[in-house]
DNA sequence: TGCATCAACTTGTTCCTACAAGTTGAGCAG
DNA sequence: CTGCTCAACTTGTAGGAACAAGTTGATGCA
């Protein structure tokens, strides 16, 4: 009658249970050896079944507590405003962004020195192994880890702009402030792929099994070459990216 | 010495030997049991190790053949030069890309009318449940599922247009087809977001645990109204989206 | 009342066994 | 030589047991 295996029917039934909103949004599922009798299973193939929920980024496990289903509530970033100068802002896009959701954004930055690794050196058309200025950022929405930036410059743009390599957030933002002594970023080239996280990555960005990151590289242009390449690393759960492009006047309208 | 779990430790010692490219690119991993030998382990915890790098999306494995390390060829897309008139094409976008990348593309093509669902209607300024037609294309590269791309056309502009709701390719492309009538898509509006496959996906793309996918829902406006809304699922190992925005003129230059 | 302790829950880790099922190559029958 | 069978590998599934470790609330002592 049934085929397939029967941790499989576990998770295919605490699935259907979960997506019609059996389970309260924070109330914690049956346990482990509830569900074995449930299911006549044992407790190693009910794990099996929850293993793949886990994984499938539906639930998640806490040692002692139990299991619960997540809850998403994404962050809107729209990747086409940022670093627009016709686009108001206070502060950089981050914070603006953050704030205007009713959020509190909180940033640690760290600054380094060190050789280009190939992919950047590609973009940024220089050497590889040529120094470049690596601002480092970790950013946090209500004190929930947010995302990672890793912005690269090259050494010729760090000499002309020196405050680029201080360790400190540059409050009106970095292309206002490049823009500003007439370095103007005119263009940029953005990539955009998924993953699932490094254990780096899931440390820094305290994920579990089963979310995958998005990982969005910018690298902008001035009107004669690379400027900077930036690679930033989202929770996948909590992120999604939009993209305004051509004549949306229709958009805005009201039906 | 070691307070990480002895499944972990595993993990990250194959980890490590995988990244430094110990195992030939699809060379086999060793079996269970050579590794539970060599790490003193139970078959069990060996499995556990392993398990946590499939979820990783870094090797896969398969009954009776064993473990092998995934090979990643990404293919890129070019979001922002999609159904851009000024953009020579022969054919449809996704004909075009893939021709052009030396691959061999196929694709079935399904149509149905439907009630909208709720985040359709939203985004088309329809009202949910009124009729609309969705025309479901499943594409393949290299005969390898690659995506699949559901659009949804409001009513209204099916009665205009009604081959749009014929089972089979446009050869021009949906976006000249409509130009060519009149109906001109000025702008879009794209949302990027990535999550781990439902089992439905997960199916037709045929990707195994751990691996994510791109979700792209991309919304065409003319220069009155919402024309059109199509939501694209990528494997999330396969592909990588572009984005072209402003004067890119630095970039093509040679260095 | 306030606080510490502990029992009773939860999941996490690790082992064991047994058998099912897919793949491959050796070797034998024709 | 061809083609089939089968033994010997591989991973997949299912059960068992035991103990570690985190959480919570009840209990009882000061």
């Amino acid at each position: 009658m049934s085929k397939q295996p029967k941790y499989r029917q576990v998770a295919d039934a605490l699935r259907r249970e979960i997506v019609n909103g059996a389970f309260d949004s924070h109330r914690r599922l049956p346990s482990e050896s509830e569900l074995s009798a449930r299911f006549d299973a044992s407790r190693n193939t009910v794990r099996s079944g929850l293993a793949l929920l886990v994984s499938e980024g539906l639930i998640t496990s806490s040692q002692g507590l139990g299991y619960e289903v997540r809850s998403h509530e994404v962050f809107e970033l729209n990747a086409s405003r940022f670093e627009n100068l016709e686009f108001p802002q206070n502060g950089d896009a981050y914070n603006t962004d953050v704030t205007n959701a009713g959020r509190r954004p909180h940033q640690s930055f760290r600054v380094e020195m060190l050789p280009a690794p190939a992919d950047i050196a590609e973009r940024l058309k220089i050497e590889e192994g040529s120094t470049t200025a690596l601002r480092f950022c970790h950013r946090y929405v209500d004190d929930v880890p947010w995302s990672t930036q890793a912005t690269y410059y090259p050494a010729w743009l760090i000499e002309e702009r020196p405050r680029l390599a201080e360790p400190k957030d540059i409050e009106e933002g970095t292309t206002r402030y490049l823009a500003a002594s007439g370095i103007e970023q005119v263009g940029y080239f953005d990539e955009i792929a998924t993953r699932m996280p490094t254990p780096e990555e899931a440390r820094l960005l305290e994920v579990g099994a089963g979310v995958p990151v998005l990982l969005w590289t910018r690298t902008g242009y001035s009107a004669d070459r690379p400027i900077r390449c930036t690679i930033t690393t989202f929770r996948g759960d909590l992120n999604r990216m939009n993209y305004e492009i051509g004549d949306l006047s229709a958009r805005s309208e009201t039906t």
